[in-house]
DNA sequence: ACTCCTTCTCTAACGCTGTTAGAGGGCTAG
DNA sequence: CTAGCCCTCTAACAGCGTTAGAGAAGGAGT
């Protein structure tokens, strides 16, 4: 049985869960599925083209799923959902979110935008508001996914002293250390961004003042 | 004069901008300095370390002239500025949303957070709210400014029909052409994203200006 | 004047990368 | 038996980040 294109990207995905988008080599990955790397060459036109597949084959999950949690309720709580669908896609593999938004033309992410503009105005959400409201999640959630998958792959950093960490960002500290001091997840914090955008009221143990 | 460390940086952002940031290699930069690869290695630790140093140095512009928006006002017109600045900071330098977000612990950017979070706080914003609302917004501005970037520097598609576009994303494209139709920018899109964000009401009838 | 030490740059090389040229084996169709 | 397609191979190129180690230049101390 001769070698496949989608075999050549499974086998990428894996290679890039295990061992990071950085050690991701056309040598190592065809030894992987026993051949020489010029072979890939005949199932891809270039590495370039082999990433945008992964990043293809990531948002195919974002996209396959969310059409599960179309359930009833309010769009908001529909969009809240979705993005957070979208999340965990790219938070599925290493790396996701930077072979997502490194990935150069993605027709499946204006899918996404699709599903989700559409959904919005089909419940009454004007043209406009919808476009924006879309766009906003979708870059916030690339961003925070891509902060959130930085720091795991990086070296730990031997210098920091939290003393003058605590010095130097005493009000960030304060408030990380009060949000996680009750009980809140990360996937908490990313669902509150989306709540926030949302202007969905968003429950704060100590109340926040407004003006 | 012999070589400094400055220099290798400035000259290395000079010359990502002009021809990008996956054409920076070392060999590259060290003639442009008129000497040697390996002796970049006394002026810098590696090319990763070269990197953080770029990303601070972008990081250093966008928070050098947020003081300047530092005019009374409510705190949502001064985020919404320095959040303005921190995207201007990044578009000011070819890949500059890449080099920023690959960056892998620069204290810069906890320097944005800290600065925003405290003037905040300071004007009666509650610490949680404050720490969700900067965050949010840090990560929309890097997604957006990532994907900003990206488009520009791909090649271009060329196997895109508009017709067979609008067929599979005919919303999207329907709100895309309704926004900029009416005069608006790419920076108003931003900003919108923005006041989506804090809650400032957008007028999404006529033109694009704002007060 | 001589030596020591630091600062900075050099040459040479290692192992790795993506990619191309081009040969060839194996299969199927005529 | 031949033609042609599909798929894999070997060999090689130019480029990459990085290291080892030599050496030039200059100030400091004796």
């Amino acid at each position: 049985m001769p070698l496949n294109r989608q075999q050549v990207i499974d086998e990428a995905l894996r290679l890039v869960d295990t061992d990071g988008l950085d050690a991701l080599s056309l040598r190592k990955l065809a030894t992987r599925l026993g051949v020489q790397a010029p072979t890939l060459y005949w199932h891809v036109q270039s590495k370039a083209e082999l990433l945008d597949a992964l990043a293809d084959a990531i948002m195919d999950d974002a996209l396959s799923t969310t059409t599960v949690a179309d359930a009833g309720g309010h769009w908001r709580e529909w969009l809240l959902s979705a993005a957070a669908q979208l999340r965990r896609a790219m938070l599925a593999h290493r790396d996701g979110a930077r072979i997502v938004s490194a990935s150069r033309d993605s027709l499946r992410r204006a899918d996404f935008s699709e599903r989700a503009m559409s959904r919005l105005v089909a419940h009454g959400v004007g043209l406009h508001r919808a476009r924006l409201t879309v766009l906003t999640i979708e870059r916030y959630t690339v961003g925070f996914v891509l902060e959130e998958q930085s720091t795991n792959a990086s070296s730990a950093q031997p210098e920091l002293d939290l003393d003058e960490l605590r010095r130097r960002f005493p009000t960030t500290i304060q408030g990380v250390t009060e949000y996680f001091a009750a009980g809140r997840t990360v996937d908490d914090l990313y669902r509150d961004g989306v709540r926030l955008t949302l202007g969905i009221p968003l429950d704060e143990a100590g109340s926040g003042a407004d003006a």
